[in-house]
Formats: C-alpha cells, sequence, structure tokens
DNA sequence: CATAGGCCTTCCAGTAACTGGAAGGTCAAG
DNA sequence: CTTGACCTTCCAGTTACTGGAAGGCCTATG
C-alpha cells in the first residue's frame, strides 16, 4: 500500500500520516525503489488506532503510550485505565469550566437588547 | 506604571502584557527615557478588559473586535451580542462534543476492570 | 516516444496565544 | 561600586497538524 491508500483505509489525511511517520508514532513498513513510503495492513491498523484515540481527544503522547500498550501482550489493564481515566477527569473539568462559561455568557447573552443602541450589560460586564 | 504594576493590575502576566502590545492589541501610553513602557489607568481598563473576555475563551481577534466596540460610542448591543451570541454557540457545540467524548470514555473505563491481565475493553475498542 | 496528470518526495512556513530563556541595558539601595 | 531586581529585544519552543513550493516518478494516451 503507497501512502494514499494507507491514509484511506486508516481514515487519516495523507499529510497526517507523512506526520505521524516524521515524529516517530507510525513509521512506515519499507521503502519503493523510488522511495515511496509503503504501509503493511499492521501500520494501518496502528493509524486506525491513532485516529480513534485521538478522537477522544488522546494528545500524541498520550496515543504513543496506548500504542504500547496496545503492542504489549504483557500489559495490565490497569494501565490503560489508568490512562483513559486521567483523560475522563480531564474531560470532566473541562466540561465543568465550559459550563459555569456557559452560564455566564448566556446570561449576559439573554440580558442584552441587542438593538441600535449603545447599552450593553456584555460590555459593562467586561469594561 | 511599568510593566510589572501594570500587570499586577491588570491580572495578567508581564510577558502576556509584552505580547499584547507586539501584537497592537494594547499598545503601551509611552516610553521613559530608557525605554520602559509606560502604561496609564486606561490602558490597564484595557489590558483587564481583555484578561476577562479571554476566561470566556473570546479568541484574541473577538478581543480586538470587543474592545473597538468598547471605545465607540457609538456602537449598538446587537454588535456586541453577535459577537458573543457566536461564542455562546461555539461553547454549546464543543459541550455537545465533550458529552459524546465523555459518555463514550466512561463508559469503556466503567467496564475496564483494571487489574493486572491484559484483556481490556478500552484497547479492543480502540485496535 | 513524448507528454500530461496525478501521484510521490522533502523542506519550509504558518497556525494560536503565549511562554521560556539568553544577552544586555537600567535603576535603587546599601 | 556592586548587587539584585527590574527592564529591553530577539529567538525558539509549544500542539498537532496544514498548505505550499520545487522537483522526481508512474501510467495512460496520442
Amino acid at each position: 500500500m503507497n501512502i494514499s491508500e494507507a491514509a484511506k483505509s486508516s481514515g487519516l489525511p495523507v499529510k497526517t500520516v507523512r506526520y505521524y511517520a516524521d515524529i516517530g508514532l507510525v513509521e512506515s513498513t519499507s521503502r519503493s525503489d523510488a522511495g515511496y513510503r509503503i504501509y503493511n495492513d499492521a501500520a494501518v491498523r496502528r493509524l486506525s488506532f491513532i485516529r480513534r484515540a485521538r478522537t477522544f481527544d488522546f494528545s500524541v503522547a498520550e496515543c504513543r503510550e496506548l500504542l504500547d500498550l496496545y503492542h504489549d501482550q504483557r500489559r495490565s489493564s490497569a494501565d490503560v485505565k489508568k490512562i483513559a481515566s486521567k483523560r475522563l477527569e480531564e474531560i470532566e473539568t473541562k466540561q465543568r469550566e465550559l459550563q459555569a462559561l456557559h452560564d455566564d455568557l448566556s446570561h449576559l447573552v439573554k440580558a442584552c437588547r441587542g438593538d441600535s443602541r449603545p447599552d450593553c450589560p456584555i460590555i459593562d460586564f467586561l469594561g
């Protein structure tokens, strides 16, 4: 498989596949005589794994850890759970922050008449 | 006021105040003979305004727009409300995404025993 | 066989909003 | 006069890509 086929199979943009190779996250299986990257099924599975992990907002560094565990037959599920739980806590923190943000801002937006006059509770609050 | 005093009054780090000056968001009122930045109260108010707007996750570009409106006596509250409403919609979109993420990931974390064995629903799902 | 287009390569720059650090000038106190 | 805390500018790094330029490769068609 060349890079565009691997990209299509894994659901990632070509540029991203190349980027993951550059940072040593998923390197191509080999190179053709012309220097083209060649990917096998296992490499494509790793790319897909990362794409899915990224939709869960795992950082690339976390993806690297998860990928190591993915390939480690002697892994403990506790190690995996630890990473996922940390991510989950971060998500929950972000959710609380967003909720507070949302409450405050929606309150201000509701209070603003949104007409042609200059007086505005949003500006008043910020200023 | 020199930069560290302006930073303290506005609640921003010195580095950030200098950065805002560099990008022309809030420039210093003047310079001392030695070239030190000098800020007056109005500049500090602008810095505070931006700090507050940033806590609402307004981008620096949006802060620039809001700052213009803040100073525009002929502004319409509709213009301000428009920017804030856009931001609010983005927050709501992000909230829905985070909720979906949270549901999926918490489901997986709950299903993972987190013991010393290698079998793990999180890895199974990603792989 | 030439050429067109659609691949592929590398490398460089840019994104957002800072943050850290180095090298060097300034200022006030002791 | 020296020390230490300021200040200055400039450069690099952060995250995870993305866009683009310059140039090589491959295949099909005229």
